[in-house]
DNA sequence: TTGTATGCGTTATCAG
DNA sequence: CTGATAACGCATACAA
């Protein structure tokens, strides 16, 4: 690998003569440029990026924490993050953090020791006191890290309330709604008390059961979910995430209940597959591209040192189907 | 941020042996790397990783280039790569090339520049010509570089084989099968060509039809695949992607068509979404997780120096279903 | 056991 | 327009 020195011996110039020639910064005579290109193009020169970054201060590498890419909404969003994050000149490593304890702590870490430039995060495994005191550029994705960290989510609230209007207008007396973690506070746990509100409101019972739904473990969850329906027998209406309501249609399906007659489903984040099911999938979606740009655009101005807002809230819809 | 030098100023010693006392190399007194790493954690010093990777011609990041992250097959590929590499003490730098021509160039180049130690790619955007020459660590994922590049990739003979047996024993008579971009040459090709092989070493007649699948374009190809059907009425028989087969059955249910009694659909990847299905999706399963580690550890035995095997093939299975 | 000097490959500054 | 040289922050060989 040849390096600037070389280059310059080979041209009879100084480094930083070759310098300026292959940046195209300041002064260099048009005749000498173009035979240290070419001699530089025949040595196979590359300027070492590590260098360039060392002495800019700047690596052009934003991490992003996920806690599963496998999900489908996971997967779309780190898709989309990471084409918006192309078009500003950065680069994207990623980090999954379910199942291994301490990734997101490393993750910091290399924000602290100038590996990347910033995080966008959407991991729940660690306190927020992790983020505290460190003075570089961080956005929260549907999460609340504190005060002094901008936080992006969808308007969980309004998600809440389409759901529950959803059910009542199909008629709905006897629901059950699953959701995850709650223990941790997050934005998108507001769709579930709204959820309940409303609906309570309406003097309709509502049961409310914490479920994570992976596809994979898939003879775990339909037995789950099967177990559920047993025990509230008089259910006749679920509002989940998708795939826990994809896993009730099966359900359903095997068990010869009707969809929507007997049973009403709707769903949460509306992922492309649910309209492959028929019938289709009545779901509640998130704006996952505008949420992408909302990220990257605010990490881009916090790189720059601009002012940033402390919240965005984006809309979210609902995903018309057959299920409801 | 302090650096090194202040650390050593407010500890009364040599730039030296705070290196020493931080990294545990070479001698120190009991007495004084107590008080230095005190210090350290006093003043909040973080080593400079960028500088370590510049001495050591290391970064400890591995770029990944995928077509599109969002399909779940290489949604879970990617999950199990990074969690590899991160066992290994690597990062995961990710490249979409869908729809952006140069990215994997730009890879190539982040290669070249010392910003990747290696690159696992399964995308084909680009000629084999860009990686010659190159003489650092790539792995090719479902793709052929040439001889000097170890390749990995699943049984996709033994796949087309497995599927035609499969729908030969249901019975079928004309077949349909939809394949990705014939046009490059892919160890993933082959199962159209083995498919096709045995199908009509048994008198049966197949068409084939190139299509990719997205999830996404749902209105199009729902379109694209009713017309399929439309002008090949006497198919009794599809072998596709999941998705194409996902298509497929939802167009089967909407004309009521019986699956498999009047059509029998074979799937290919396995995807975790077909089980959820009714009747679920039967497909011909890769080891996802065995490729993820074959293609970690084979980057790991390059970074090292060591030889590795230029072509590694993983079995392929059947995932019985309900669809033929 | 410790401190100093040199090098890693660039860019930027400043005389020439 | 050009070339030396100081930085960037750390690791390491070597001298003390």
């Amino acid at each position: 690998m040849a390096n600037i020195r070389e280059v310059a011996k080979h041209a009879g110039v100084g480094v930083g003569t070759v310098s300026r020639a292959i940046n195209g910064s300041g002064y260099v005579a048009e005749e000498t440029k173009k035979r240290i290109l070419a001699i530089a193009d025949e040595l196979g020169y590359n300027p070492n990026e590590l260098v360039r970054s060392l002495i800019h201060n700047r690596t052009g590498i934003v991490g992003i924490v996920v806690p599963d890419m496998e999900n489908p909404f996971f997967s779309k969003l780190l898709k989309y993050i990471e084409i918006e994050l192309y078009k500003n000149d950065y680069k994207t490593l990623i980090c999954n953090t379910i199942g291994i304890s301490n990734r997101e702590q490393d993750f910091i870490d290399m924000l602290k020791q100038n590996v990347v430039d910033g995080i966008i995060t959407s991991a729940h495994s660690l306190e927020n006191e992790a983020y505290h005191g460190l003075n570089k550029p961080v956005v929260a994705l549907e999460r609340n890290l504190g005060p002094h960290i901008p936080r992006i989510h969808s308007d969980h609230k309004k998600g809440g309330r389409l759901a529950a209007k959803l059910l009542l207008e199909a008629g709905c007396r006897n629901v059950l709604q699953f959701g995850c973690s709650f223990r941790t506070d997050t934005p998108d746990n507001d769709r579930h008390t709204e959820f309940r509100r409303v609906m309570e409101e309406h003097g309709i019972s509502v049961k409310t059961v914490e479920k994570s739904w992976s596809m994979a473990e898939y003879d775990y969850y339909r037995k789950v979910m099967a177990q559920y329906i047993d025990i509230y027998r008089e259910v006749d209406g679920v509002f989940s995430t998708d795939i826990g309501g994809l896993y009730c249609l099966d359900m359903a399906a095997h068990r010869g209940i009707q969809v929507p007659g007997q049973l009403k489903i709707v769903g949460y984040d509306a992922i492309d597959v649910t309209r492959l099911f028929t019938p289709e999938l009545t779901s509640i979606a998130q704006d996952i591209r505008g949420l992408a740009r909302a990220c990257v655009d605010t990490m881009m101005n916090l790189l720059a040192g601009k002012a940033v807002k402390m919240e965005q809230v984006l809309d979210v819809s609902v995903q018309r189907g057959e299920t409801v």
